[in-house]
DNA sequence: GTCTATATCGCGATAGAC
DNA sequence: GTCTATCGCGATATAGAC
């Protein structure tokens, strides 16, 4: 709990950008939150951007990773495929620094390129890909009909952003996100029924 | 082509704040855009809340609407009623005031509160009940099996924010969005397969 | 590493001449 | 209705004492 006052510059600067953004957000309201002057806050950082640079880098650490190899073997299952990428997308959307960090790339996505660029690549793309792989996979098994792999993805992973969307915005307000909370698992149920092998 | 200076203001505001938000929006930019003073603007403005609430109204103003009426009528044609509301969804997500609207609307969504509460009412709640009447009339006319009406408008409204989203982020950069445009009928081919009565 | 003091800037907004 | 001139403020950032 002992933080050094360059982590806790990091700390409460991540909480000021994440709620107002990188513009509203002063070198005097961070300063104020850790306790210090402005003017000492420089011998951490050279300038705000460098804060937010620092932050910024944190948006795109995911700490869940899938291995090539456990695509391959998890796809073959299915449907606990899916309840699995679900299962992880919650935990990501409900954990309180991912949340923030997601808020901070919504606010400053407009503003910045570079986060537009590693929008598209890594939360879009990169799922994309993963997600066509396992579809692939579960066709090539037998366990969905045949279809294109990349537009499959695209409309169960479509869902699940939409509702982590939601879910981001009533919790900035404290508004209830209860119903919300089981809409993914409702939405994994809709989509395997819509996609598997009918044997009718 | 012979706009009042007032409406000039409100041509350019629309244009700045879409683009780089309210804060870093400046009257002085404003003013320069429009080719006057910026003391002069207060002839025709309060201040710049003013300019940018005038503007804000607008990003509601929606030029389709679909009576009751109507979507019971349409609601029967089945696959008919979804490729009708997803031509006006693509028409407003090209359209380019709309386009500039639904940019301003996500640049300042977190930092507004009224916002906030707008969008859920009124591009959330309001299309998930009119889709949800349709689902529930296509139900009693056997023309898709039987579901919970407001999941099934969940799952198909999601992917069109999701398209319409990246959309958005692309053509800021005047990236092609030429596969995402063929995305949004794709969805409804896809979807209408996921939800119609089996004949097997 | 933190402080006080200060430089410099761009911001929103107003007063008053024309 | 537009202009020039100006005010007061809060912003980022630096210099130099302790």
């Amino acid at each position: 709990m002992s933080l050094t006052t360059k982590e806790k510059i990091l700390k409460e600067a991540a909480t000021l950008f994440s709620e107002l953004g990188y513009k509203a957000t002063s070198v005097r309201k961070i300063a104020s939150k850790v306790g210090i002057r402005e003017s000492a806050l420089y011998n951490h950082f050279k300038n705000k951007e460098e804060i937010f640079l620092t932050i910024a880098d944190e948006i795109f650490v995911t700490p869940i990773q899938i291995s090539q190899e456990e695509i391959e073997k998890e796809a073959k299952r299915g449907k606990a495929f899916l309840n699995r990428f679900v299962t992880q997308y919650k935990l990501l959307t409900f954990d309180k620094h991912s949340e923030k960090m997601f808020r901070l790339l919504l606010i400053e996505l407009f503003a910045n390129k570079a986060l537009r660029e590693r929008f598209i690549n890594e939360f879009h793309q990169k799922n994309i890909k993963l997600l066509s792989q396992a579809f692939f996979i579960m066709m090539q098994n037998d366990l969905i009909r045949s279809n294109d792999p990349i537009l499959i993805a695209y409309e169960f992973l479509s869902v699940l952003f939409y509702i982590r969307f939601e879910i981001t915005l009533l919790r900035f307000d404290n508004k209830s996100t209860a119903s919300l909370a089981t809409q993914m698992e409702k939405h994994v149920d809709f989509f395997w029924e819509s996609i598997k092998k009918q044997n009718c």
